[in-house]
DNA sequence: GCATTTCTTGAGCATGTGCTCAACGCATGA
DNA sequence: TCATGCGTTGAGCACATGCTCAAGAAATGC
């Protein structure tokens, strides 16, 4: 079947990348996992576009493994804060740095990832939304706060991941528990006040 | 000379990659560029050394072409926070991210950017402190708030050179002039209280 | 069964790129 | 003047990689 092949084709790409990263990616590895000739890809794809709708696949499927459901926003929140530094969620951050880096020289990159950023964005922006109807927290302005957390941890995962600065994936949790209570009016929890608060006992 | 060659073919690279990005960057250009045959760049360097060295001392001079002196913290944090987001540092930002995603899987290339790393978040963390010395605002931990304020920097930056989320440039600058703020127990300036404050009017 | 169309193949092509190595120039010193 | 050794050169090598295209396989229509 014509469709079944052309998918074959697409799945295989974004398996491998998920496994191996973009750049290490190669057409005959694709080919190869999905048990077609060489000259099928090139008939249905070209590699640009390929690898662009691959990585996407691939970042939509690291997401959906990451970020599960939970029944209540403020538990939501919980799972977001505490996957946020783990290891299990190093592939997808690992993959979201390299599309990031690509889709500045690579329209068609940046096209196939912009539908994720947006998803990831206006996802933690309804949670923060609903916890706002409920009165679990405070949040005016819902789409900037969540813009304002994913920038945060998004700096924070990049220090975590490359070293540079050299952070520590449990400081780095710190840091963002402290600045996502700050931003949501909410208690902070802990002992050691290294993050300055309007009401010090 | 041996050494001036040696220290032509380091700088010519460190040009182009300034020019172009690390990835776009080949040999023949850079012996091209230094005036040299192709031998002595294999004869002083491998490739992934010198491409690291290069990148590194792009690098710093970025950094010191965007990072000028300021006579006290408080004027070198205006500084910092009016060209944060400028076109002028583009070009900074964006070797910046490329240099951190190679460091990834680059072992040289991440030892050459991580003095630049640890450089520029003593920077940041000097200033800080200083100004906390001097009573201009309040700063218990300049390592860890430097950390914070650059993590911050660092996924903005991303989202406006990416457009992964699309952000334009005068907002990031602003989420970022309130979380300084916030961060130094500094008054807001502004009328739009999009960021939740403590001491709502 | 046969003709026609569509799908599929992979050896080979074109290009790009890091690196080699035999050869060369040139300063130095005897 | 000649020998020596260091710095230097660049044609060419080895390899990687996206893509072509003539040919074959399989489905479809009659």
């Amino acid at each position: 079947m014509t469709i079944d092949r052309r998918a074959a084709i697409l799945s295989a790409a974004a398996d491998l990348i998920r496994e191996n990263g973009v750049a290490a990616v190669r057409t005959r590895d694709v080919t190869a996992r999905a048990g077609v000739g060489i000259g099928l890809l090139n008939h249905y794809f070209k590699w640009g576009e390929l690898r662009a709708l691959a990585a996407a696949q691939a970042l939509w499927a690291e997401i959906d493994r990451v970020v599960p459901d939970a029944p209540t926003p403020d538990r939501q929140l919980d799972v977001f804060l505490a996957r946020a530094f783990g290891e299990d969620a190093d592939p997808l951050w690992r993959l979201w740095i390299e599309v990031t880096d690509l889709a500045m020289s690579d329209p068609d990159m940046a096209r196939a990832a912009e539908g994720c950023a947006e998803g990831i964005l206006n996802e933690l922006a309804a949670i923060l939304e609903q916890g706002a109807a409920k009165r679990l927290w405070h949040c005016p302005a819902p789409r900037a706060a969540a813009l304002r957390i994913l920038a945060f941890h998004d700096g924070l995962v990049g220090f975590v991941l490359t070293g540079l600065p050299r952070v520590e994936r449990a400081e780095a949790a710190e840091h963002l528990n402290r600045f996502v209570a700050l931003e949501l009016g909410l208690p902070q929890q802990g002992c050691e006040a290294s993050w300055p608060s309007a009401s010090a006992p």
